[in-house]
DNA sequence: CACATAAACGGAGGAGCCTCCGCTTAATCT
DNA sequence: AGATTAAGCGGAGGCTCCTCCGTTTATGTG
């Protein structure tokens, strides 16, 4: 028996010709624009007409339309994550921590409309989910520690709870008081968190 | 809030003019030809086609595949079940549990193929599932109780379990063997269901 | 039977999916 | 710089999906 190929190709683009790797950059753009407008439906063949390629061109790069998704979704995901050091680097702990948040859940807020095709993405690869927690699991929790070891805020909170505690605006009507009430909720952690702290 | 209207529309071909019965039926039995055959992604188109009627027709009955696929696995499971009482009329009640329980294995084998987009199926649809196994279930029970009222077989068994063990074939390899291992797995519960009955 | 009419038919058409393969071009070699 | 070549491009083409609507027909009525 042959020994099986890797079951998901982790967009690993490696050595690439230049215009490849410009097309494929420009592709992932487009895409995450046309998802987020249109959900992860989108017509392929739109996204690769925005793009400036051939559909042939979308195929090759993304085989199925999943390998899109994920490489979109993934993305996402380490900027995300990757937003946590650069906030730590402008601001002190506590604010790159409430900024972070902010963003977090501006981003949850915009995944709400897309809920289902996300779950069955989900449901068709969970290690990809896996992953993703995992990557922004471990942003907060870098945020948590650097602001605890300075006083800022209280150490015994669980990242894994906090996150949950964010994750909750998901399940939050579209109404268009959504901003209002996640930056309520938001206010409401941070204080709890400064809440026994050294410094509180 | 306005009630909702039900979920599945279960089949209600009700007052249907002459033609458009005789469609539907005609559509339902290729459908079910062309499913056990090629899976149930089999194009649509096709078997319209093949159904002597044009794909209008087809979506009007069915105005998704989901629907159609549901129509005929309902079918067949009901056949299934109906064959239970007909046996009973032309056989001893012991003789009749046999053959019904070669009859399910026979039916379980043919979906092994399409595993899969079963499972999408009763994801999508687990009321239908639970529906089916019902019906199923009782058809077994009937038989169970009649064989077991005449002293022809024990009188413990639980109907789900002799059903559980039945749908172990579900996940034997696609061997050339599978006919003959599910006539041994029967001969082996039916010596089992004889044992410690009043004429054993 | 003939007529009216609502029910049902059916297939053209627009859109998307995905593959295949002849053409283009970036990278490499001399 | 020019030649070589394989990596990459892209869109035509074949197929399916699904809708829409002009045409056909079953059926109740006079």
């Amino acid at each position: 028996m042959a020994p099986a190929p890797p079951k998901t190709a982790i967009s690993a683009p490696e050595k690439l010709r230049a215009d490849a790797r410009r097309n494929r950059e420009k592709l992932i753009e487009v895409a995450a624009l046309a998802f987020a407008e249109n959900g992860v439906e989108t017509s392929l063949e739109d996204i690769a007409r925005r793009a400036g390629v051939g559909i042939g061109t979308l195929y090759r790069h993304f085989p199925t339309r999943e390998h899109l998704v994920e490489v979109v979704y993934r993305r996402e995901l380490e900027s995300l994550a990757a937003a946590a050091a650069e906030l730590s680097g402008k601001h002190p702990p506590d604010v790159a921590l409430k900024e972070w948040m902010l963003r977090f859940v501006g981003y949850i807020a915009a995944k709400r409309g897309m809920a289902n095709s996300l779950k069955i993405l989900m449901n068709s690869n969970s290690s990809l989910f896996a992953e993703g927690t995992g990557i922004i699991r471990r942003a907060l929790d870098e945020l948590l520690k650097t602001a605890a070891e300075q006083g800022l805020i209280r150490n015994d909170i669980e990242t894994v709870d906090l996150l949950h505690a964010l994750s909750s605006i998901y399940s939050m009507p579209d109404s268009p008081e959504w901003r209002d009430r996640s930056h309520r909720l938001i206010g409401l952690l941070m204080d709890g968190l400064r809440r026994g702290s050294n410094s509180g």
